[in-house]
DNA sequence: TGTACATCAGTGAACGCGCGTTCACTGATGTAC
DNA sequence: TGTACATCAGTGAACGCGCGTTCACTGATGTAC
């Protein structure tokens, strides 16, 4: 049953795309690893040709993630910068990272959003790959925001995400589904007027 | 062994803020609540006499330790307003808040940005006890901020406390120590300019 | 190019540990009289 | 106020399940000659 080396590194992929769903849907310690082998079309007792560990799944599950919602963040800006309009590319990031869609898929959505106080207390590597992506994304925010100079707004930019993902981790706890959406609909405002 | 009245009421109380401590500490599901009984001074068989489940320790873990910083907060916004000056009240909140303290200490901190994630796929008891916090520590804020409206005041309180959440999550979150300050120092100028 | 052998991805069962929950028991408290 | 009994907080052991990890095995791939 060995599989060729393609298969093998499709195979490697698949786990760690179905893993990077999980653990947004369910978070890291509730994604067991025999779920995430079965939704991969494998049996369990295979994780370890692939792995060292769970942490080690998780770390590059976090990374993967956030590779695909950082390529499309700069996309949905790119589009819109096109037209010269750094204002427009820097509100349509903002606005689908604030969306209901955004808030109520987290299986699709930002890793550190989605994981945020585990990733806290998660071990190095996951913990390196959620700095690495909050830094590139903080890049891309920057690269739309017009000031004096780069510094102030990259500060801006670190502004800007840490309520962007503040604002969708609590719009997910509230109860109250009045409340959760005036907490996106509030900081879209205010960021949107920055 | 029985136990008067007031003792098993003292006892019930030590049990949640152990537990409060240990959800923020460790996070929800990693932990442990034979470690829980054993903080508290009891075996583990005795829990049920108390609690009808851990999720019901839990919503209450969470009520409790908010509890305690709203009143912290409250208390620091009101020493500071004495003096009628609501902006320095305001900005006490967001400096405590937003220090290296409190990014490292966990433990007795904020329940919402301590338990973010994990709160967000919490059952309904513990989301309805996060949900009233929040919007309790977003009263307390909105009181000290000067707007033409009561719901400007609020929606800039969201903002804020959002942005306040995010930023001491993903300043623990941070592996390099630098980022992770300059999260907490870049959020807090655009706070106190706010 | 063909053949023989080593490798190793994947299977399925088992291991071992942790942890929430249950239970029989104890003995001090609280209550009924 | 005192006495007898019921209650029930707390103990310590056990249960049962879930899950990360390990392992012997299979058979197709890749490699050495």
């Amino acid at each position: 049953m060995k599989k060729s080396r393609s298969e093998v590194a499709q195979t490697r992929k698949r786990i760690v795309e179905v893993a990077s769903e999980e653990i947004r849907r369910n978070g890291i310690q509730a994604t067991v690893l025999a779920d995430v082998m079965a939704k991969a079309g494998l049996t369990h007792g295979g994780f370890y040709r692939h792995f060292e560990s769970k942490d080690q799944l998780v770390a590059e599950a976090c990374a993967s993630g956030m590779a695909v919602i950082l390529d499309a963040a700069a996309a949905a800006a790119e589009s819109a910068a096109a037209e010269g309009d750094n204002k427009a590319a820097f509100r349509s990031i903002v606005e689908r990272y604030l969306s209901a869609e955004h808030r109520d898929n987290p299986t699709g959505g930002c890793v550190l959003a989605g994981l945020g106080s585990e990733l806290a207390r998660a071990d190095e590597p996951a913990r390196a790959a959620a700095s690495g992506a909050f830094s590139e994304l903080v890049d891309v925010m920057a690269k739309r925001i017009r000031r004096r100079n780069p510094e102030a707004a990259r500060s801006d930019a670190v502004f800007a995400l840490s309520a962007m993902i503040g604002a969708i981790t609590m719009s997910r706890v509230m109860t109250d589904p009045a409340l959760s959406d005036s907490i996106l609909q509030d900081v879209k405002r205010h960021l949107d007027a920055m």
